[in-house]
DNA sequence: GCGAGTTATGCAATCGTTTGCAAAGACGAT
DNA sequence: ATCGTCTTTGCAAACGATTGCATAACTCGC
């Protein structure tokens, strides 16, 4: 068994000293030796299937090329395809990307942090920042370039990638004023985070765009987001103001959470009240109903963090860029104009759903599902 | 500023030689020192917050202490979970897991592998393979212990952690049957994957014990396991057998194929034809109708296999265990009774169904969606 | 045809650990 | 007191590359 053939082997193959090898097989100092030489090398290399041998490499040059990828919740879907995006372009780039989940908590990202650390990572694209996030002065007292991406911090230079959150919340807003909508609240995110704020923000300045007085924009904030914190927050907007006709979600899992608590309450949506949510999370087409939402370019989110971080690894100069991705809204079956007082046409339908509303709740099953129809 | 205390640094600070300082810091070799000096020794360390570089230790010791994992999609939603599962335990154990996506393409497993190998991984899990998988030879010739998850392959001692497939697709058909239902087909997985071909078998298998000949347990399989493929399968499986009563999916993304397939024909799902689809994955309690499905332990699955994993690397002889999880059946939306013959309630919503069906489809929006009905 | 300048290659140190081996000291048995 | 055995520590050679410096070879102008 031949084991694996190491820079030396090269070497003696073909008669010259290892170092030279090591030069011609690095573009940056090929051109240190002549051509003749350096194409007996390359074909030595590849007859003994050499290949390089990067911890080696990296102890010499502490360059591991490796990148951290610090996320929230892998599970969570609109992360898988940020992190696809993220990897494809750091594997062509010849980096190895490795991924953490921090389920939100400063600590796991705190030892994650340092784990990579340890193994000298190149840099770091993190999607876990808090709007004040004690972790990024550690970051940059490890002195490792990072780049933020979908969630960024307050103040500080890091370069980032995220949405135009205000202006996706404003389509949303739009679309249902457009539907006829003014009894519209907003269930946000946590605030600690910058998504969180920047949609709370971008609703409060939407509705006032609108005409609608502050007075008539109810705000509800989730602990987190997820589907639960949804629920929670939805019941909390629900209880304060009964009449409202639409709920702009600052996130899909709160959307669903929205449809959960709507359902407990016996109403339908988008008949008595609509709902849209914010990512477009894979899937979101399939829920019941279809869940219109503001899409947000995932891949692409990912793709453009990691050509901002390679960009900021070659040069470490560079001023701080924040590259600003549009999202767009995209309609489906979760809005509708607000229910009108019962006339001709369409008025037994919703009787039919104003009649199963103030008595017992449904079993809570899945939201709105056809099922208990047919059991 | 102050760079990075080396295990040099210690030994001055700490009056002795560097072997020394490896040797308390091994947990392995700590017994040959003095408990004094290991004391001072460590004392020194933690003042200079002393951290091991695991790439020089790495380059000595030929080990890594990183794990390859290779799976299909991130994207995929049953992924996740499972990848959560195996980091979980490679962290606690002190190893980081780096994983790549393979798309499924063979050649790109292939490099992923060999920049596996190039990273000198101690280990691997793949959740990638194909019934007979060239991959596997390379990954013995390279001498790594790995682990099979979820798939397996035909012939060969590898451990791995897989599902009771067969006795899975048997809950699902038999929950068909009890309901009712004897015209049951089945939407295979593609037959070079180990779960498409233990799915179908089970299928059979099940269709005979229940009494029901071969010739009506009809079989149609889908190139690969996503949505689409699951449509086009199902267009196949309706065209020969247009009275099927009920489909069983290999999955949950064929199920949805079949969701979108029954939309297209105007039957609605499950009045009309049931569906039960494989893995549970997540939000599937979601959809319209929310699904019928076979439910896997995801992250236990990855959790194991990390277990079988590290259990291989420790004792390199072990001889390869094979662990199978016991699947359990989720009754949802999507499967009900077979359809009456018209009789007095119901019989209208019945018609309904029925008249949509052969002129042309409805435009095909997300499947069975209420939304149409507002708009 | 010789010295200066240029280029291509070799030499050896280095990156931060681990580990086989040797040496020194401690201890007990004879 | 001497010798052998054990324990504890130090020494130095790896591991597989990269790279500053030295040196040999070659070019070129005069």
């Amino acid at each position: 068994m031949p084991k694996h053939a190491g820079i030396h082997d090269v070497a003696r193959a073909a008669g010259v000293h290892p170092s030279t090898v090591s030069r011609v097989l690095n573009a940056r100092t090929r051109h240190l030796v002549t051509a003749a030489v350096a194409a007996r090398v390359a074909a030595a290399a590849r007859r003994l299937g050499y290949t390089p041998d990067p911890v080696a490499a990296g102890l010499r040059t502490r360059r591991s090329r490796a990148i951290g990828v610090l996320i929230p919740d892998l599970a969570n879907p609109v992360f898988p395809p940020i992190v696809r995006g993220i990897e494809s372009v750091l594997t062509d780039a010849g980096y190895t990307a490795v991924v953490a989940n921090t389920d939100n908590e400063p600590a796991r990202a705190r030892a994650a942090l340092e784990r990579f650390a340890a193994r000298r990572v190149d840099g770091l694209v993190l999607a876990t920042a808090l709007r004040r996030d004690a972790l990024i002065a550690r970051v940059k007292a490890l002195g490792l370039p990072a780049v933020l991406v979908n969630r960024t911090i307050e103040a500080g230079a890091i370069p980032a990638v995220v949405n135009d959150d205000a202006g996706g919340i404003a389509l949303a807003v739009n679309h249902l004023v457009a539907l006829g909508h003014a009894a519209i609240g907003h269930v946000a995110g946590p605030q600690r985070l910058s998504t969180g704020a920047a949609r709370r923000a971008g609703y409060l300045a939407a509705m006032k765009a609108s005409g609608i007085p502050a007075r008539g924009a109810p705000v509800a904030a989730a602990r987190s987001y997820d589907i639960a914190a949804g629920a929670q927050a939805a019941r909390a907007l629900l209880d304060a103001r009964p009449h409202l006709t639409a709920i702009v979600a600052a996130n899909d899992l709160l959307a669903l959470g929205c449809y959960d608590e709507l359902a407990r309450r016996g109403l339908q949506c988008p008949r008595d009240v609509s709902v849209v949510g914010f990512n477009d999370m894979p899937f979101a087409d399939r829920f019941s109903p279809p869940l219109t939402t503001v899409h947000i370019p995932h891949r692409l989110l990912g793709v453009e963090a990691a050509r901002l971080l390679l960009e900021a690894i070659e040069r470490s100069g560079a001023p701080a860029r924040e590259v600003r991705l549009a999202p767009r809204l995209v309609v489906r079956g979760s809005t509708a104009g607000p229910r009108q007082k019962p006339v001709a046409p369409g008025a037994r339908l919703a009787q039919r759903g104003r009649r199963s509303s103030p008595g017992q709740p449904p079993p809570r099953t899945a939201a709105g599902a056809p099922r208990q129809r047919y059991r």
